[in-house]
RNA sequence: CGGGGCGUAGCUCAGCCUGGUAGAGCGUCAGCUUUGGGAGCUGAAAGUCGCACGUUCAAAUCGUGUCGCCCCGACCA
C-alpha cells in the first residue's frame, strides 16, 4: 500500500484556528490541512483530505454493491426542461444554478437527480422481469444555498452518493427500501460513525415515508427528538405528539367576557397583565394557504409546525400573513386575533379540542376574552396536530415515554417516493399479464463530503482530529525524533516500508523538524497509530507506539516491532 | 432577503476613536546553535491596509457606495 513521506506531500497545517471556521471539524478540516475555501461554500480538497473522502466513497461503493445497486454516472449539467417536465422546476428553481448553453437553451446544474434517473428508467426499462433494479451514483451536486455554512457541512457543491430504485409494486418497494436502510446503517458504522435514524418529512423530494440518518452534534442544523421509553425518534419537523385532551382552565360554564388589555399585544404581555399561564391563552395565527386567509389556533406557549399545519390545509403554499391582511381580516391591530366571531377558517391543535375557559383576543384593538370555550363558541373549528413537539411532549408511539430534544447532522436519506416520478416521467413496465404500471420509486441519499466532516465532528479531541483506521488518510504515521539521528532515521524507514508492505497505508513525517512540532502535528492530523524512533526508546531496544484514538503508549522491541503493529492492525481492521 | 460582526503580510491580530514615514507574533528564505511535546540568535523577503468615489495640504484611519467572508434568522434536501 502507499507510503508517503511528509516532504513530498502537500499537508499546510496550521497552528492557529482560521477565523472563518466556528465549528471543530470546520476548524480541525482547515488546520489539518485537508481542504481549502475557494469561496463560500466552495472547497479544495488537499491530498490527504482527498484520501480519506475516496476511502468513504470506497465503503459506500461496496456496500451499494453488495446491496446489489447498479453504479452509473449521470451529468451534472442537464436540459432544464427535464425538471419542467417533472414539475418540480418551480419548486427547485431557488437552489438550481442556470445558465444557457451556445444555442440558448437552458440549462441547470444537477442539485439531485430523479428526473435523469427517471428518464433513464422510461427507455431502459420495460418490463417486470427487468424489476427490482436499483441505479446509484457518488457524483457532485450543486445548490444555490440561501446560506452556506460550516465548510463542508452546507455547500455549494457537495458530494452525494444517490441511489434510485424501481419495483413493481409498493410491497416490492419496501423490500429495496428495506435493503438501502441496511446497507445504510453498515455504511455508517464502517465509517467509525454513530447514528441516530429518526422518522423523517419527505419535503420537496414528496413520496409517503422516509428515514435520516442523523450524527448527534450540537452543531447540527436539525432538531429532532427521541422517546425516553421507546426506540422513537423523529425529526422535530415531522415529530407526532401524543393526543391528549384539552386542558379545562374552568368548568367551562362561564360564558366569554371581553376584558380590556390595553397594549398588551403578545403572549407573555397578556398572560403577566392577566395573571394566567401562558398555556391558557389561544394564540390565533393568520396564515395565507395558497393565498387564502386561515386562522391556525394553539396554545399560547406552543409554536406552529408549518409543515403539519401545509399539511392539515392540503396547501402547497404557506406563509404567515401579513401585518396589512391580519388587521382586514381580524378588523383588529395585530395583536389582538382570537378565535370567537373570526370570520375564517380555523384549525386548531389538538391540544386545544375540549378545552375550556380560555383565554384570546377580541379582534378588538386593546381587548381580549376570557371563558373561551371553543368548542362551544367557535363551532366551525377543526382540529389537527398542528405544532412543533418539544422536550418533555409524551412519545406519540408507546405512550409511556416522553421526548427527549437532540441536534444531528443529516449524513442519509432513505424516501419511498411511490410513482410521482415514473407516472410524470413514463417510467412504466408491463407485467406477467401484458398490461403497464408505473414503476414504485425510492430514492437514497448519502452526503459523502458531509459524512466525511461528520466524522470528525463526532471524533476529536483538543489536539486534533481522531480517525477511525477506516477511512483515516494513512493508517500509521512513522517519524524519526531527531532526523540528524541516522540509525533513528534507518529504523523509522525499515519500519514504514515493512508496515505498508503489509497494506497499509504509511505516512513518514520525515520533515527535520523539532520533536514538538512532530508530535503536535501527528496529534492534528490524527492518524490512528503513530510510531516513532528515537534515541530515548533505541537505547531500550525499543520504538514507541502510541495510538491516537486512546493515548496508549507501548515500547515495542526493535527487533519484532513491525510484526507485532501489523498484527495489532490486522485486529482492529 | 432581514439583523449583527469582520476585511491590514501565508496564519492570528495590533494600529483606526484623536488623519501625518505600515506594525507584532507565528510561518517562509539564508546562516549558526539546538533536537522526545509547537526552540534560540543573526539577517532577509513579503502588504496598491478588500475595491471605488468623496472630504482634506495629507486617508489604513473620516464619509458614501460597493464587493467578499463569518454568525443568527427566514428559507432550503
Amino acid at each position: 500500500m502507499t507510503l508517503a513521506r511528509w516532504t513530498r506531500q502537500l499537508i499546510p497545517t496550521l497552528r492557529e484556528v482560521p477565523q472563518e471556521a466556528e465549528i471543530p471539524s470546520h476548524q480541525l478540516m482547515l488546520r489539518a490541512g485537508l481542504i481549502r475555501k475557494l469561496s463560500g461554500g466552495l472547497y479544495t480538497f488537499l491530498p490527504l483530505g482527498l484520501r480519506s473522502l475516496r476511502k468513504v466513497e470506497a465503503i459506500i461503493r461496496e456496500e451499494m454493491d453488495r446491496a446489489g445497486a447498479l453504479e452509473i454516472l449521470m451529468p451534472a449539467l442537464q436540459p432544464q426542461e427535464i425538471w419542467e417536465e417533472s414539475g418540480r422546476f418551480e419548486v427547485l428553481k431557488h437552489v438550481m444554478f442556470k445558465m444557457n448553453d451556445r444555442q440558448n437553451r437552458a440549462m441547470v446544474l444537477g442539485p439531485t437527480h430523479e428526473e435523469v434517473v427517471t428518464g433513464l428508467a422510461a427507455n431502459e426499462i420495460h418490463s417486470y422481469r427487468q424489476l427490482p433494479c436499483n441505479f446509484y451514483q457518488i457524483q457532485t451536486k450543486f445548490r444555490d444555498e440561501i446560506r452556506p455554512r460550516f465548510g463542508l457541512m452546507r455547500a455549494k457543491e457537495f458530494i452525494m452518493k444517490d441511489a434510485y430504485s424501481f419495483d413493481v409494486s409498493w410491497e416490492a418497494a419496501d423490500g429495496s427500501y428495506q435493503a438501502m436502510y441496511d446497507a445504510y446503517v453498515r455504511i455508517f458504522e464502517r465509517c467509525g460513525l454513530r447514528t441516530k435514524i429518526v422518522e423523517a418529512d419527505t419535503g420537496a423530494m414528496g413520496g409517503s415515508s422516509s428515514h435520516e440518518f442523523m450524527v448527534l452534534a450540537s452543531a447540527g442544523e436539525d432538531g429532532l427528538v427521541e422517546c425516553s421509553h421507546c426506540s422513537y425518534a423523529a425529526n422535530l419537523e415531522r415529530a407526532e405528539l401524543r393526543a391528549v385532551a384539552g386542558v379545562a382552565w374552568g368548568d367551562g360554564e362561564a360564558l366569554p367576557e371581553k376584558v380590556a388589555t390595553p397594549d398588551q399585544r403578545t403572549i407573555e404581555e397578556v398572560a403577566a397583565f392577566l395573571k394566567v399561564p401562558a398555556a391558557r391563552l389561544i394564540k390565533t395565527l393568520v396564515y395565507l394557504a395558497d393565498g387564502k386567509p386561515v386562522a391556525a389556533l394553539v396554545p399560547g406557549d406552543r409554536e406552529v409546525n408549518e409543515i403539519k399545519l401545509k399539511k392539515a390545509l392540503g396547501a402547497t403554499e404557506l406563509s404567515l400573513a401579513d401585518d396589512g391582511v391580519i388587521e382586514s381580516v381580524t378588523g383588529a391591530p395585530v395583536g389582538f386575533a382570537g378565535p370567537v366571531g373570526l370570520k375564517l377558517p380555523l384549525i386548531a391543535d389538538r391540544l386545544l379540542e375540549g378545552s375550556s375557559d380560555a383565554v384570546s383576543g377580541a379582534n378588538e384593538a386593546g381587548m381580549h376574552v376570557r371563558h373561551v370555550t371553543l368548542g362551544r363558541d367557535a363551532p366551525g373549528v377543526s382540529y389537527a396536530d398542528l405544532i412543533v413537539a418539544r422536550e418533555g411532549d409524551g412519545c406519540p408511539r408507546c405512550g409511556e415515554g416522553s421526548l427527549v430534544e437532540k441536534r444531528g447532522i443529516e449524513v442519509g436519506h432513505v424516501f419511498k417516493l411511490g410513482t410521482k416520478y415514473s407516472e410524470t416521467l413514463g417510467a412504466k413496465y408491463l407485467d406477467d399479464g401484458g398490461k403497464q404500471h408505473p414503476a414504485v420509486m425510492g430514492c437514497y441519499g448519502i452526503g459523502v463530503t458531509r459524512t466525511l466532516q461528520s466524522v470528525i465532528e463526532q471524533s476529536h479531541d483538543g489536539n486534533g482530529i481522531i480517525w477511525p483506521l477506516s477511512i483515516a488518510p494513512y493508517a500509521v504515521e512513522v517519524m524519526a525524533v531527531n532526523e540528524t539521528h541516522e540509525e533513528s532515521v534507518r529504523l523509522a524507514n525499515e519500519l514504514a516500508e515493512k508496515i505498508s508492505a503489509a497494506g497499509f497505508d504509511v505516512l513518514v513525517d520525515d520533515r527535520d523538524e523539532r520533536p514538538g512540532v512532530k508530535f503536535k502535528d501527528a496529534d492534528l492530523i490524527g492518524l490512528p497509530v503513530r510510531v516513532s524512533v528515537g534515541e530515548r526508546s533505541l537505547a531500550k531496544g525499543e520504538v514507541e507506539v502510541k495510538v491516537r484514538a486512546t493515548g496508549e503508549t507501548l515500547g515495542l522491541p526493535v527487533a519484532t516491532a513491525a510484526e507485532e503493529l501489523i498484527e495489532k492492525l490486522r485486529g482492529w481492521m
